[in-house]
DNA sequence: TCAAAAGTGTTGGGGGTACACCCATGT
DNA sequence: ACATGGGTGTACCCCCAACACTTTTGA
């Protein structure tokens, strides 16, 4: 086949994009994930990752933003995309191709608290994420695992926390994603290391003990450190 | 939308599947991949990622192989998802989003030199692999910074070799893949250290030199190492 | 005997890991 | 004063990187 023919006639699959949000709430140290439950069938009632069909006029990451703005209100977000998923008999209804991407959301900052929209949205901790609808278990998982690596290499735990935060939340989120303890002092030492934060002259208010310094994620140092060749593994 | 229309009428993407062969030629150290000329228009002439339209009856990854068996009738080789390109104006046909898979084809040892099939196919170093059709260029791209990157982090230099190899062979396919030199000593004591390679009793022969140990690829050896996280960082 | 590649050990330095105590603040 | 988390330094060890010569074989 190899493209050569200008005519294809033959049936289509359907091509969908599906998002798996993540996001952390900042006391309770739990990734979590963004899931909408489903109101009509197949798998009526159970939960599912936010998603919807590819328009022909849009790129998949303009579909997956535009899916991502209508599910959480938010633009400019940490969005990648993940896997495609294409098993002939994933989706009951028929051929239905799905482009997964995941996110990173400032949960503590933007989002309300048990935000929900029109359709019955909720966040779930991650390990409560399980009988979902479609193979949508199977995309979670593989966005877990990504994740889990990609932070390994790449500093975007920034990305799950508001623009100020103090280096213990910032642990507290590698340590939610790598599912292990970190020692404190060898992970400052590290991530300071890396020259990519602001420490500001601010520090934190409303806390019932001494209250700690707040940094910035620096973009600009960030892609300086990045053109000197040096690697962000944790 | 969210999945959650039985029907959808609307008008879909073609989806197909493009395939990066990666092979390397043991005497010239170089990194090869396999092209295909285009007899129609568009971008008749210019050569192109073999790739094709999935069928609807078939996984993603059923498709890959099976273009995989079209092109070179190789089977049974190493193969993984890869990236899917979706920009609207990416096929100036209409609307076609591409799966890209990337390949490792044992070439020295299966492969005739310049192998060709019905259709004009070729092996062409990667560096001399530009102006190709649609946007194939960036594919291509893509899969030699992932080929890269996974290099680095699994044992994967031994699916672009024969059976039996010598350390100086892979030592080769690595420095291709990686684009600079490695430490003779260093190298062999890393990749013997992963105890994931059989040596053989068995040495080179036709060569002008003294010979070389042929070592082969143990899977089980790998499997218990990777089970006890082994990480195979090179 | 020469050419060409195979094969082999050691050392120094940097970075990762492990580890414990004092400090600041609010109640 | 006490409870709570904030913040800091050091020592050891392992692994990585750098480095050069001898051995084997065929021509």
């Amino acid at each position: 086949m190899n493209h050569q023919n200008d005519l294809y006639d033959y049936p289509r699959p359907a091509v969908a994009v599906d998002c798996v949000v993540f996001g952390v709430e900042l006391d309770e140290r739990e990734l979590k994930v963004l899931l909408i439950q489903r109101d009509n069938p197949p798998f009526q009632g159970q939960w599912a990752l936010p998603g919807g069909y590819v328009r022909l006029d849009e790129s998949l990451d303009d579909a997956a933003r535009r899916e991502l703005a209508e599910e959480t209100n938010l633009t400019d977000i940490y969005l990648e995309q993940l896997y495609t998923f294409g098993a002939v008999d994933r989706d009951p209804r028929g051929r239905i191709i799905t482009v997964a991407y995941y996110a990173l959301v400032k949960l503590g900052d933007y989002l309300p608290q048990g935000y929900t929209d029109a359709r019955d949205a909720a966040w779930f901790s991650v390990d409560e994420a399980i009988r979902l609808a479609f193979d949508h278990d199977c995309i979670l998982a593989v966005a877990r695992e990504r994740l889990r690596n990609k932070v390994g290499y790449e500093p975007i735990g920034f990305e799950l926390l508001p623009p100020k935060f103090t280096l213990t939340e910032l642990q507290n989120v590698y340590e939610t994603i790598l599912e292990r303890a970190l020692d404190k002092r060898n992970f400052r030492k590290k991530i300071l290391s890396f020259n990519i934060l602001d420490a500001l002259d601010e520090i934190q208010k409303d806390v019932m003990h001494r209250a700690a310094r707040l940094y910035r994620f620096n973009s600009e140092k960030y892609e300086t450190q990045k053109q000197n060749g040096m690697n962000f593994q944790l």
